[in-house]
RNA sequence: GUGGGUGUAGCGUAGUUGGUUAACGCGUCAGAUUGUGGCUCUGAAGACCGUGGGUUCGAGUCCCAUCACUCACCCCA
């Protein structure tokens, strides 16, 4: 019979076994970092209704969204977490407490041509916080916080996180009479790092189409920097110009000023004024974070202040902060760059147990005892070779065997056999457990990352 | 969506100006070692060379098409 060849679509990743524990265990950092902070968990679907998803229209996320009919439904795969966030809080908004400060790990969607890095099914790992009709700056200064202690946890230390604050830059621009393209002007000084100061000129000057001069003056704009204080000092001098922009500057201020007693150090922390990260609802504060010795990869962590997260579902104001780490990407980067510590424990379980009789009661009762103690236990039931037993073992990491044969069974004990020493001692259950959660207590005790 | 590149065992690669049995490493399996894995040694299996057509005495190699993958742009985690 002719077979189908078996394959994944591009852009969808699929992780072996041990990998996938890598990745459970980011997330577990993760999540743990993030109710570190108060935010609680929450799920939504990961399809909505077509007309939810898409209540802003246009852009990107009509063309790139995965759309399809299910007989009359008009249904879409979430392109990202805030969209269904905010269908969620317009929805049970007088079930929730405010300011709602909730997590959220899952995949989302996106339809557009896969690279290196870049993915059509993804996690996102966000949060956000929900004020009801407002939210104080503060929280926007919380936000480089989780982050740095997130990705601090993670065992990453070679990252920046830089924060620009769209006010001011919408306020700039409007003081050279350029707001009609505050879009296209933001988009391309964005990629300033990577095309470098000239080639920005030429694509504000040809392709924007404003004036040598305005593109002069946003050059020299963009080219202010130096260490935080540096840099708010250098924005004081455009002060009294325009209400926007000196409304920008004192939230930056603010946010610059609670950053040490959030426990996040300078050197992890850039006032960035080229960033513009998601033109779309941003309208305060936005972060990006990148990777210090991968900037190729671009952003893993970005989001901002958004003054009415809900407006396409109800009249009720709410105004919201959030960021969102792209997991996949993330950890797509750090196994590729060999980052991932491999000694951590990847394997299924701490004990295998290799029964060597037919009747495997005692191997069943040996396994529930090892479990009643939170040990992972499985047993090795098919009838196969003791060198392809042990082999199991070893691919799969396990670090140790429980060897039960007749002898075994007739001293009522185990062979524990230790698998990266080799040594192996006759012992009671109690004995045995002991020695694995002693070895368990040493070994666990790594990072995540290199 | 626009423009490049690449398709050879499960994976990673080699394959000369087209020339006769398509090579190597890793992995897999078996044996040396029938209550003991890793290391070593010996052996074996595994490829319609992405697919279809064309040029030629002859195509993995050249041409066309197609599909898949991939990189860049756009945009973005």
């Amino acid at each position: 019979m002719a077979k189908i060849t078996p394959r994944t679509l591009s852009g969808f990743m699929e992780l072996l076994p041990a990998q996938q524990q890598q990745m459970r265990r980011f997330m577990g950092t993760l999540r743990q970092t993030y109710s570190l902070y108060g935010f609680t968990p929450l799920d939504t679907p990961l399809m909505e209704s077509a007309e939810v998803l898409l209540a802003k229209g246009g852009g990107e996320t009509e063309k790139q969204i995965y759309r399809f009919q299910k007989g009359d439904s008009d249904l879409a795969l979430r392109f990202d977490l805030t969209v269904p966030l905010a269908k969620y809080v317009a929805l049970h908004a007088g079930e929730l407490s405010f300011p709602f400060r909730r997590y959220q790990i899952g995949k989302v969607y996106r339809g557009e041509r896969a690279q290196r890095g870049r993915f059509r099914e993804f996690y996102q790992a966000d949060i956000d916080i929900i004020g009801d009709g407002k939210l104080d700056i503060a929280n926007e200064a919380e936000i480089p916080s989780v982050i740095y202690t997130t990705f601090i946890r993670l065992g990453l230390e070679r990252f920046q996180i830089r924060v620009n604050n769209r006010k001011i830059l919408n306020g700039f621009y409007e003081l050279l009479g350029l707001q009609e393209q505050a879009g296209d002007i933001m988009r391309t000084v964005d990629k300033l790092e990577k095309i470098g100061p000239e080639k920005v000129k030429t694509i504000l000057t040809e392709d924007v189409g404003i004036s040598g001069e305005s593109a002069d003056e946003i050059l020299k704009f963009i080219a202010i920097s130096g260490s935080n204080a540096e840099v708010l000092a250098a924005l004081e001098g455009y002060r009294g110009k325009n209400e926007r922009f000196d409304q920008g500057l004192d939230e930056l201020a603010t946010v610059t000023k609670y950053l040490a007693a959030f426990g996040v150090p300078e050197t992890h922390f850039a006032v960035d004024l080229t960033i513009a990260r998601g033109l779309d609802y941003y309208t305060g504060t936005v972060y990006e974070t990148v990777m210090l010795d991968h900037p190729e990869i671009g952003s893993i962590c970005s989001g901002g202040r958004y003054d009415n997260l809900a407006e396409y579902y109800t009249d009720r104001q709410l105004p919201g902060v959030g960021i969102s780490i792209g997991v996949t990407r993330l950890f797509y980067v750090l196994q590729e760059q060999g980052m991932l510590n491999d000694n951590l424990i990847t394997a299924p379980c701490e004990v295998l147990i290799v029964p060597m009789t037919d009747d495997l009661t005692v191997a069943a009762e040996t396994a529930m005892f090892l479990r009643g103690c939170e040990i992972r236990t499985q047993i090795y039931t098919e009838k196969k070779k003791m060198k392809q037993k042990m082999a199991y073992a070893d691919k799969l990491g396990i670090p140790w065997v429980a060897f039960l044969g007749e002898d075994e069974i007739a001293a009522g004990k185990i062979t524990m056999k230790n698998m990266t020493s080799g040594e192996q001692q006759l012992v009671s259950q109690v004995e045995a457990a002991n020695l694995v959660l002693e070895d368990l207590r040493i070994r666990n005790n790594g990072k995540l990352i290199k």
